[in-house]
DNA sequence: CAAATCGTACGATTTTAATCGTATGTTTGA
DNA sequence: TCAAACATACGATTAAAATCGTACGATTTG
């Protein structure tokens, strides 16, 4: 009675598993060693084994899926990119935000690291919705 | 020689010390058993010793201050409400939307879950801002 | 073919966050 | 005044997240 994916509420993931996916996500199903890698690569100073711990873990958690047919295992990412990320963006509106996305705006329109450009893109954009 | 708050780089708060930080912005400066109740109140079941606990530590990381000149010890948070929100919502925009304000925007606007009534109010502070 | 290399499996450990229980001191009011 | 109610201190415990080491099979290559 080995248990499915437990397919329950997906389960969020947590902010290392988080990094994995933007790998997965910005080039596609991968090997741990890509993933590795990639994480290396950026700043992640982590041992080999760990990475792949973390991703056989998503896997069970249902946060990945795994095609085992060649040895070297590859990961997909079990939820698309944007219904992630969607999911994050309204928890944070509203748990800061009481959720309002206009004040969300607001405060990103008076962040000294918004650019000029930034704003003028939001313009931009707004008025396309017309 | 006791170790003074530590001001290193503040510290982030984690997700049950925010839930904290929230009540002391909205109520302003509150005891432990007013904090307590604002928290069970709203759905959180824990013991009173915990929320203690939780804000004793958070005092000691300099997330909080405390005035024990009375018994009954009032807590203030350290930071600025829209500081630390500010700092959450620019690692935000950077670890989900590269940096790009507008991408989160755009995402915003997709939302179901975003009111015709918050894009209205979007659109109107942009021209205000002219 | 044998040694080095590269892969996964799996359990242990470490680290951090969060919760709680007990001890003990203060306040209060019947 | 003295018992009940309420406060903090402090250490232990639990829970969750993250890291790592070792074992061992497959693959490569000299």
């Amino acid at each position: 009675m080995s248990n499915p994916p437990k397919s329950k509420t997906a389960a969020e993931p947590t902010n290392a598993e988080l990094e994995i996916l933007q790998v997965l996500w910005e080039f596609g199903p991968s090997t741990v060693r890509f993933v590795h890698e990639k994480l290396t690569g950026q700043k992640k100073e982590v041992q080999y084994t760990s990475t792949l711990k973390q991703m056989q873990v998503m896997t069970e958690k249902g946060l990945l899926t795994r095609d085992e047919s060649q040895m070297k295992h590859v990961y997909t990412p079990a939820e698309k990119e944007k219904d992630v990320k969607s999911r994050f963006l309204n928890k944070f509106v509203h748990s800061f935000y009481q959720g309002s996305a206009s004040q969300l705006v607001l405060q990103l329109l008076g962040e000294k690291k918004t650019s000029k450009k930034e704003i003028q893109a939001i313009k931009e954009m707004l008025k396309n919705l017309d």
